[in-house]
RNA sequence: GCGCCCGUAGCUCAGGUGGAUAGAGCAUCGGAUUUCUAAUCCGACGGUCCCAGGUUCGAGUCCUGGCGGGCGCGCCA
């Protein structure tokens, strides 16, 4: 039983009344929660009946008879309906303490595949704050997706191949001896590779060197730029599985670009075999002209023989479609690549590969700088472990003011610290661009992560002290008297509601928005009521509300990739 | 130049399928702690929902055209 179980009621009812279909029965919220908790506006019906809403809203009122466990009302052009508060109560408290760590999920995804492409750093290369967005964004929509029922495969689609690395191999070989690759890897090679840039401009024998290191990484040759390449790329993932551990950010498989190397020359082929490529100006491309006059073509070849971005990414889409067969395939990366997933899409779609419509990009919006665009090579960055740490000791600073007998102050410190991180991330539309600012990233007071984690160790609090005291007896709760947490109450019913749409919208800011509505509402009621030391029956249903509401803020921070301490 | 995205309070943002008086946080000002954590709560202040048309009983929401900002546009990824 859940709060559909009300709305189906009603729904039935206004159905046989107005002669609607049950589907065509619009329910709302009302925007003021004393007005009720469902509401049936009468607008739409007064063409056809040939009346005033305020009249039909009577009129149905009227007529609207025994309904159990809820009353309706009219109210101008509406008709609103309460459902009796103890049934509301025993209802939600019921199936989310039943449910625990499940309540929100559901069965929807069963049998069915979302591959997921997510964080994607370019090796050789510091992580950025940039890097954060389709991290926490790709691994906050997994985990809803897995409690949808799904199953889920999370890809870190690693950048570690391209012309780029040619240039790398070639700074190695000319400067490597110059720098200390072993105990601060990336730095070393962002310092090498800034180097190549500087030097390349006035000696143009380095291009030619680093095309020529490609060209060779390329061609297979297990030779010594296949073993400076290997080298690179494995310093490099050391260096990230810290900052993903941190992040509490695991992956199911971890494929860079290079893992389809073998399949390049297939994919080619296979596109080639569909009839749709030509060769335009030296180079390979498909022209897309006939899905959009203003697309330009996507190059598959270069003039110089070597694949390009779009091709490897074509090759793992087709891999990944014969993998998985998958019911969604979800990109999460960054917006100003919105053209390069549309000419993906339309080449498989001119090839007559009809899964294309599966694959989503999850576009986001960019991450910059008060000072501009951020660019590693200008030095204009901001690097993620910096923030990471800056947030923990933050957090560390503060709970040595407010807190300073907290056992395990460190790990909380750094579960508050990045848990501020990570929401402020998750805070907002995924499309809407971020400036960064440190201010705002290190606020713990307001909208933030440590407001909602500070909330569920309240909560916890009350459950420990009520323990101590030596229990209540749940048995003897009287749940209607949780008449004045209704909206709270409410706010839980519509947990599972609100997973189906962030997983459906592929937007996980929809939950950090419900905790936050939820929290506010929590809070707010905790300022006005107690639970210990007030008549028993009360004590104990105000408890089961304490446990329902700790229980779901928990899921919700979980679901986010957020730690939900006890104690902070 | 062309295409896509965004535009709501001083700032950062919410505003399911068009519906009741457009809501939060930050900032500012004023309050609340002998009792379950004040990283909290309560109150005040703050709005041409970018502009102009259109559709509709009804538009922040849908359509058209502007304006402002961001991103992208063949051999980078």
């Amino acid at each position: 039983m859940s709060l559909q179980t009300f709305v189906d009621r009603v729904r039935a009812r206004l159905a046989e009344l107005t002669g609607l279909p049950p589907e065509e029965v619009r329910l709302e919220t009302p925007r003021d929660a004393s007005l009720g908790d469902l509401a049936f506006p009468c607008f739409p019906l007064a063409r056809s009946m040939r009346q005033a809403p305020p009249k039909i809203a009577a009129d149905l009122a009227e007529r609207l008879g025994d309904l159990p466990e809820v009353e309706g009302r009219a109210v101008g052009p509406y008709l609103n309906f309460t459902i009796d508060r103890g049934a509301l109560a025993r209802t939600v408290v019921g199936a989310v303490l039943e449910q625990g760590e499940a309540y929100g999920g559901s069965d929807e995804g069963a049998g069915k595949t979302i591959v997921i492409d997510l964080s994607s750093p370019n090796i050789a290369k510091p992580m950025s704050v940039g890097h954060l967005r389709s991290t926490v964004i790709g691994a906050a929509l997994q985990r809803i997706f897995d409690a949808l029922g799904y199953r889920t495969v999370g890809i870190n689609h690693i950048g570690d191949w391209g012309s780029q690395f040619g240039k790398l191999v070639a700074a190695i070989d000319r400067w490597g001896d110059t720098v200390d690759l072993e105990s601060d890897p990336i730095k070393a090679l962002l310092a090498l590779y800034v180097r190549y840039h500087e030097e390349e401009a006035n000696d143009h024998s380095l291009e030619e060197e680093a095309r020529a290191a490609f060209r060779e990484l390329e061609s297979g040759e297990e030779g010594e730029v296949r073993r400076t390449w290997r080298r690179i790329t494995e310093l490099s993932l050391r260096e990230f599985d810290k900052l993903y551990e941190r992040l509490n950010v695991r992956f199911d498989e971890v494929r860079g670009e290079s893992f389809y190397e073998p399949y390049l020359d297939s994919t080619v082929e296979r596109i080639q075999a569909a009839g749709v490529t030509k060769v335009s100006e030296g180079a390979l491309v498909v022209d897309l002209t006939s899905l959009d006059p203003n697309m330009p073509p996507c190059l598959l070849r270069k003039s110089d023989g070597t694949t390009l971005y779009a091709t490897r990414d074509l090759a793992a889409a087709l891999h990944r479609w014969e993998l998985y067969e998958f019911h969604r395939a979800l990109y999460v990366v960054g917006g100003e690549q919105r053209l390069h997933f549309r000419q993906l899409k339309g080449v498989l779609h001119r090839m007559g590969l009809d899964w294309e419509s599966r694959m989503e990009h999850v576009d986001f919006g960019m991450l910059r700088l008060p000072e501009g665009k951020m660019s590693t090579r200008k030095g204009r960055v901001v690097f993620l472990d910096d923030v990471l740490d800056r947030a923990a000791e933050e957090a560390r600073r503060i709970i040595a003011e407010k807190n300073p007998d907290l056992a395990d102050a460190d790990a909380i410190a750094e579960q508050v610290g990045i848990g501020a991180v990570i929401f402020n991330d998750l805070k907002r539309e995924r499309i809407k661009d971020v400036e960064f600012v440190w201010e705002e990233v290190l606020t713990f007071e307001g909208e933030t992560g440590p407001y909602v984690q500070y909330t569920h160790a309240r909560l916890a609090s009350i459950l420990r002290k009520a323990a101590a005291e030596g229990g209540v007896d749940e048995g003897a709760a009287d749940l209607a008297r949780l008449a004045d947490a209704a909206p709270i109450l409410a706010r839980l019913g519509r947990f599972p509601d609100v997973l189906r749409s962030a997983g459906e919208h592929a937007e996980p800011s929809e939950i950090t928005q419900y905790l936050l509505a939820l929290c506010r509402e929590v809070n707010s009621w905790y300022a006005e009521h107690r639970v210990l030391g007030v008549e028993a029956p009360l004590s104990a249903a105000r408890l089961l509300l304490i446990r329902a509401s700790k229980s779901v803020v928990a899921n919700g921070l979980r679901l986010l990739g957020l730690a939900a301490p006890e104690e902070m």
